[in-house]
DNA sequence: ATGTAGATTAACCAATTGGTCAAATTTAAA
DNA sequence: TTTAAATTTGACCAATTGGTTAATCTACAT
């Protein structure tokens, strides 16, 4: 029964990824997985061994999918400015659906940082800067950005981007008192933090 | 016994600090406190009845702790450009010396928001985003700021600063693998970032 | 010295939790 | 139809966890 395997494999995979999000690794429980897959919590055992594992499987695919945000730039014929318009938009709209990643991300990374180690090992960043330096040579050059800021002005866009999603629970609060929209301020936020970079990057 | 009283209280409380920094709420034990401050765990319950009532106290104290560093930029005689300079020494000084805060306190607010709505309701950021606006009327005439976007701006800049720190796990992978050092790129960073803000907003 | 109130402890408890197992059910091949 | 393998389940288990309790200890006022 390979189709209804692939069914309830995915409908638990699907059940823990909905509950790991929301409680994280510690605070979720095998039968809060099992109830909103809507099947025995054995069953959960018979296809994932133990809770360390279909964790482990849930972490990988979010951290993959994040990750994989941020790369799509880098193949773009665009020019620098472009670049970084596209990349809030896209990042900006991609976590707009999927607000509680970056706070599971960060959390469970930090309570854990070998399990993000084997991903990140499989990527070249000393490449991927070297990339995208050489291909907006003429460009860094009339921008004041040097290999050694590069890495300065990446983790500057992705903290502009994801940080206030990170930060979702404060930050409702705080722009719920300035009576601000959650949604119609990263809505916003995608073109004032494009113009923003622009603007700190051009000389 | 007021004097050994209070030793053991702040003994407790300390160690309760260190653990749910470490751990988290869902991820600390009561009995790794108590071995933590070198007593039996029924002396927990003595002091604070509760494990929610002991993170609560501890939750609050941090909070608090967090939010006053973001306050006294505005009290400070200085140009606009000056304040930015400060507020990222100091800031990133602060989370340098305590580099857990941020994703603990992210992470638990996110789980429980609730939790910080008393201390921001206690905190009046229209009045606080309009001081900061009046001081430097002509100075944000100068520049493209408007009362629409200053919070756009003071997340951007809470962002840059902390979001390397909530994100440290990752960024330290990252960093590993381009043979740069973690406090070495915060060090690099009070600068970066002032000047890349003042930047930003000079037209 | 002695009684008393607060501080501290060891032992214990009920509930929860991740995990197991043997039995029952379903599925697909022979 | 039979049968063997895979899937699903309810009942169960051992370990952990937050919390309690009754007894002991300590310091101090009388």
């Amino acid at each position: 029964m390979t189709e209804n395997e692939k069914l309830t494999e995915d409908k638990i995979f699907e059940a823990a990824t909905e509950v790991f999000l929301e409680k994280g690794m510690d605070g979720a429980r095998m039968q809060d997985i099992a109830n909103q897959a809507g099947i025995n919590k054995a069953l959960l055992h018979y296809y994932y061994r133990t809770k360390e594992k279909l964790f482990s499987a849930v972490f990988e695919m979010i951290a993959k999918q994040i990750l994989k945000k941020f790369a799509p730039v880098l193949d773009e014929n665009l020019s620098l400015e472009e670049k970084i318009r596209f990349f809030f938009k896209e990042h900006i709209s991609f976590l707009q659906k999927n607000p509680r990643l970056p706070g599971f991300l960060l959390n469970e990374v930090n309570r854990h940082p070998e399990r993000i180690k084997k991903l990140l090992a499989s990527i070249d960043f000393d490449g991927l800067w070297l990339k995208i330096y050489e291909q907006h040579k003429q460009e860094f050059d009339r921008y004041n950005i040097t290999q050694a800021t590069l890495p300065q002005l990446m983790i500057s866009m992705a903290a502009i981007s994801v940080f206030p999603f990170a930060a979702k629970g404060i930050l409702e609060g705080i722009l719920g008192k300035v009576n601000v929209d959650f949604n119609d301020f990263m809505e916003e936020r995608k073109e004032f933090a494009a113009e923003f970079v622009i603007k700190a990057i051009t000389r």
